[in-house]
DNA sequence: TCTGGGGTCCTAGGACCC
DNA sequence: TCTGGGGTCCTAGGACCC
C-alpha cells in the first residue's frame, strides 16, 4: 500500500460560475446567487467578494450596494448546478477512479496510484484543471497533500495565491517552505476549525495553521476532543481520514422551506407538509431505504421579535418502516395536527425522515401483508418513473395543492440550460 | 416587505438495569 | 459522621461542513 496522496479539486465560485458560464454577457460582472426564496446570498463571483459581501448576507441588506455596483442576482437553479457538478465529477472519475464526492463542487481524489501517468502529482493537478476548463468551461483549483486536511489547506493556498496558478502540491514542496505558508494562514481557515473553536484557540495564543500544527495532540484532545486531535495529526502529515468512495446512505432526510407569504391556516401548513413529505419520500426511495419515523416541525419568524413566537416539533413512529409516500404523508399529518396552534404567523415548516434503514434488511412483522406491500412498491415505481421522465412534479398527490400561495418564487432563475429541452441555450 | 437548506459527528447527562 | 458501582442506551445540544 502506498502512502496516501490526496488531491482536493473544487470549482471556483461554483454557482456563480455556472451562471456566467452560459451567459457570456456577465463574464466580468459582479454576480451572486440567492438562496431559496431569494433570502440570502449563497454564492458570489470574485467581483462580489471584492465588494466585501459575505456568504449568507441577507439580500435586502445589500440592495443599495447592488444597485450602485450593478450586481446581478440569480435565484438558485439547482437543476443546472447539479448537472454541471455531475459533469465535473465524471471527468475527475475518468482521471482518478479512487474518488470521493465531498460536496456539490468538491472532490477528494486519491492519486498516489495514478499520478505517475501524468508525470507527477503537480502535473496531474494541472491536467485536471485544464481538462475541466476545456470540457465544461469551469475554473477549478487543485490542492494535494498526504492527508485530506493538508489537501484542503493546499487548495486554500492555490485559491488565494496567484503564484500557484490554481494548483498547489504540498508533497513536492520543501518542508521549510510548507511551514512558512502555514505560518501565514489564520487558524480559522483550517478545515474543521469553525468560529467557536478558532476563538478559543486564539485565546490560547494559537493563531496560525503552524501554531495549531505545533500544538501537542494531548492538549488538543483535552481541550477540544478527538476531532481536533485528529485535525492536529492530519496537519502533521499523519493521515487519519480515509476516502469515502461509496457514499454511505443518509441517516436522516430533511426537507424544509421558509414560506414566500405569511401562513396562518392549518390547510396551508398541511399542503406544505404534504409537499415536503413527498419530496423526502422520493429521496428515501432513491437510496433504497425505509424510515421508521417521521418528524414534523413548524415555526414562526424568529427575526420578528415583536410577534408572538411559536415553534414545535413532533416525532411520529410508523407502525412498520416504509418508503410509501402515502404512509409517510399520513404520519406527517398526524404529527402536524398535534403541534398546530391557531393564531400564529408561520414562517417555516419541514419534515425529517429518521430511523432510516436499508429496505433489503427490513424486519418483517407479524402482520406483514405481502400483497399490499407489492402494490405499494409498484405504485411508487410508477410515480417515480413519471416524475423522472416528465419532470419533477408531473405526478403528485392532490393534497399538495396546485400553485400554492405559500410557495417561494424564483423570479430571477436562469434557464435550466442542460436539463430541459425547452430551455437549451440557443446559438445564433 | 426582506434573514437558506441539508447534512455529520461528538459529548454530557439522565434513565435504567443488574 | 460514613448514602455502591458499573454498564448501556437514548437524547439534546453543540460543534463543524458546504
Amino acid at each position: 500500500m502506498n502512502a496516501p496522496i490526496f488531491t482536493l479539486v473544487d470549482v471556483n465560485n461554483f454557482y456563480a460560475s455556472c451562471e456566467s458560464n452560459f451567459n457570456p454577457a456577465i463574464a466580468n460582472v459582479p454576480v451572486c446567487v440567492l438562496s431559496n426564496g431569494e433570502g440570502c446570498v449563497v454564492a458570489r463571483s470574485k467581483e462580489v467578494k471584492a465588494l466585501g459581501v459575505k456568504m449568507g448576507t441577507p439580500w435586502f441588506q445589500i440592495r443599495d450596494l447592488a444597485k450602485e455596483h450593478g450586481i446581478i442576482a440569480f435565484s438558485s437553479n439547482y437543476a443546472l448546478y447539479q448537472n454541471m457538478s455531475q459533469r465535473v465529477h465524471s471527468i475527475l472519475r475518468d482521471m482518478s477512479p479512487d474518488l470521493e464526492t465531498y460536496s456539490i463542487d468538491e472532490c477528494f481524489c486519491r492519486v498516489d496510484t495514478v499520478a505517475h501517468l501524468y508525470g507527477g502529482v503537480d502535473e496531474m493537478g494541472h491536467a485536471m484543471k485544464d481538462r475541466i476548463k476545456q470540457w465544461t468551461g469551469l475554473a477549478v483549483c487543485a490542492g494535494s497533500g498526504p492527508t485530506k486536511t493538508l489537501a484542503k489547506f493546499a487548495n486554500f493556498l492555490a485559491k488565494k495565491n496567484a503564484v500557484f496558478n490554481g494548483v498547489c502540491d504540498l508533497i513536492s514542496m520543501p518542508k521549510p517552505e510548507r511551514l512558512r505558508w502555514m505560518a501565514g494562514v489564520d487558524v480559522g481557515d483550517v478545515w474543521g476549525v469553525g468560529q467557536r473553536i478558532a476563538a478559543r484557540l486564539r485565546a490560547m495564543h494559537i493563531n496560525s495553521v503552524l501554531d495549531l500544527r505545533n500544538t501537542s495532540p494531548k492538549t488538543l484532545r483535552a481541550q477540544f476532543g478527538v476531532v481536533m486531535e485528529r485535525t492536529g495529526n492530519e496537519l502533521r502529515g499523519i493521515s487519519c481520514l480515509g476516502l469515502e468512495d461509496v457514499p454511505p446512505p443518509r441517516k436522516q432526510i430533511i426537507v424544509s422551506r421558509s414560506f414566500g407569504a405569511v401562513v396562518t391556516s392549518f390547510d396551508e401548513l398541511r399542503e406544505s407538509i404534504v409537499t415536503y413529505a413527498s419530496t423526502a419520500a422520493i429521496r428515501l426511495r432513491e437510496q433504497g431505504s425505509v424510515a421508521a419515523a417521521i418528524q414534523v416541525f413548524v415555526s414562526t419568524n424568529a427575526f420578528k421579535t415583536d410577534e408572538p413566537q411559536y415553534s414545535a416539533s413532533h416525532v411520529v413512529p410508523l407502525v412498520d418502516p416504509s418508503d410509501d409516500t402515502r404512509e409517510l404523508i399520513a404520519a406527517a399529518l398526524a404529527g402536524l395536527k398535534s403541534i398546530y396552534r391557531s393564531g400564529y404567523w408561520y414562517k417555516k415548516s419541514g419534515v425529517v425522515l429518521i430511523d432510516i434503514s436499508s429496505k433489503e434488511i427490513r424486519q418483517r412483522t407479524l402482520f406483514d401483508d405481502d400483497e399490499a406491500r407489492d402494490r405499494s412498491a409498484r405504485l411508487m415505481a410508477v410515480l417515480d418513473r413519471a416524475n423522472c421522465e416528465f419532470g419533477r412534479g408531473t405526478l403528485t398527490l392532490a393534497a399538495a395543492g396546485l400553485a400554492p400561495r405559500w410557495a417561494l418564487r424564483f423570479s430571477k432563475r436562469s434557464p435550466r440550460y442542460t436539463t430541459r429541452w425547452d430551455e437549451l441555450p440557443i446559438v445564433k
